[in-house]
DNA sequence: TGTTTGAATAATGAATGCATTTTGAGTCGC
DNA sequence: GCGACTCAAAATGCATTCATTATTCAAACA
């Protein structure tokens, strides 16, 4: 899946490291960052003029990003009628953490197969710094370092596709985090899954 | 998630169903059968002129088109050289295929709690007829059916946002089908993997 | 007074136009 | 003959413009 053709040999490999953003591109990012924070509240209409002048471009690329974003869930195309940012309901979240609980789960079984000596250590060492956020109850710091452990795992298990579908829902995630007042609960619960996926995670390395 | 906003009360709840579709969504729907059938063979250019005048429609609609599709995986975007195919490797399948097992698991598992009898019938009535097909050899009937027992266990999951993320690699999958001369190996497996899940649902049943 | 109609206004969807970048043929130099 | 360079042609990304649709709001009517 990566993006070569076949006459250009000098971008090869590292072709993405130096590729030139888009507009589009950045507007897409800047605009879930909105929403994800809250700063375009759920259920208003998408701004489109505003968001225009705010950065300074047309609205060609501005509604490209929106129907990126609409894939991703974050605001819902009505024909006609313009962009909407999508409500937060309790069964989208219901939804989405069932998807995201299998995801980490597969993350950490491939994790498993493929995670070097160097990268074990990093994850563990973040496990305990995240418990110990968790058990003060730092929130801000909990999820800094879970985010991290994610990605450690996620960059572990060696699979795009996987790191793709994860983090389209990770920033609805994050958005229900900030939006909605989240309780406690179901982080709770999401720690559980998590201390699971590494007990496994160092079982299988204990295994090798 | 669903898209209404706080003014309109005649259109709710099947707004959808009359719901108009843009230029864009019919041509993401079209460029995305003529990649996954192999019309647009991978690893080459997308010739959006040519495309242009194929729909008879101007580059804008085109371009939201592919950028949706470039987050489906199905091509690549590269700034300032425009859009490519994307390949299929023997990596990307390796990547798709797990992601598409760990999905499907989920969508047995709350297919079982939703499920209704008739449901469950119908689903029965079809898993024996995919058995059927697969035991013939015939692939073409095989998937008919494969993809007919897919979406019957995922509406029983009643899981939106599973669904979502089911559907955009599904397309990838198919394609896999159309253009890779796929093994039956790995077909195979999947079948296993579905007869698992199959007897998953019936036991559950047979618990309520 | 409340509802409905309809025209004015604003916004969306798509086409066109323009500036920048890439591509590729042709030439020059080695 | 092979490679680097130049410049024209084409393509891309974005801005702008135009046509269509939705929304607003005031006037007419019940």
């Amino acid at each position: 899946m990566t993006p070569e053709d076949q006459t250009s040999s000098l971008s090869d490999g590292k072709g993405e490291v130096f590729r030139r953003r888009s507009l589009h591109e950045e507007l897409t990012e800047a605009i879930r960052e909105l929403i994800v924070v809250g700063d375009l509240l759920p259920g208003t209409r998408v701004p489109e003029k505003e968001l225009c002048a705010l950065y300074s471009v047309s609205r060609t690329p501005l509604r490209e990003a929106l129907k990126v974003l609409a894939i991703d869930g974050l605001v819902n195309l009505e024909p006609n009628r313009g962009a909407w940012v999508s409500k937060i309901t309790k069964e989208d979240i219901d939804d989405v953490f069932p998807v995201m609980g299998a995801l980490e789960a597969l993350s950490g079984e491939l994790a498993c197969k493929h995670i070097s000596d160097a990268e074990i250590g990093n994850v563990r060492r973040l496990h305990r710094e995240m418990l110990k956020y968790f058990e003060q109850r730092d929130l801000e710091g909990y999820f800094a370092v879970n985010q991290q452990i994610h990605e450690a795992i996620l960059s572990a298990a060696r699979n795009k596709t996987l790191t793709a579908q994860y983090n389209s829902l990770a920033a609805r995630v994050r958005r229900a985090r900030y939006v909605a007042n989240m309780t406690m609960d179901r982080w709770t619960q999401a720690t559980e899954e998590h201390e699971q996926i590494m007990t496994f995670l160092e079982r299988r390395d204990g295994a090798r």
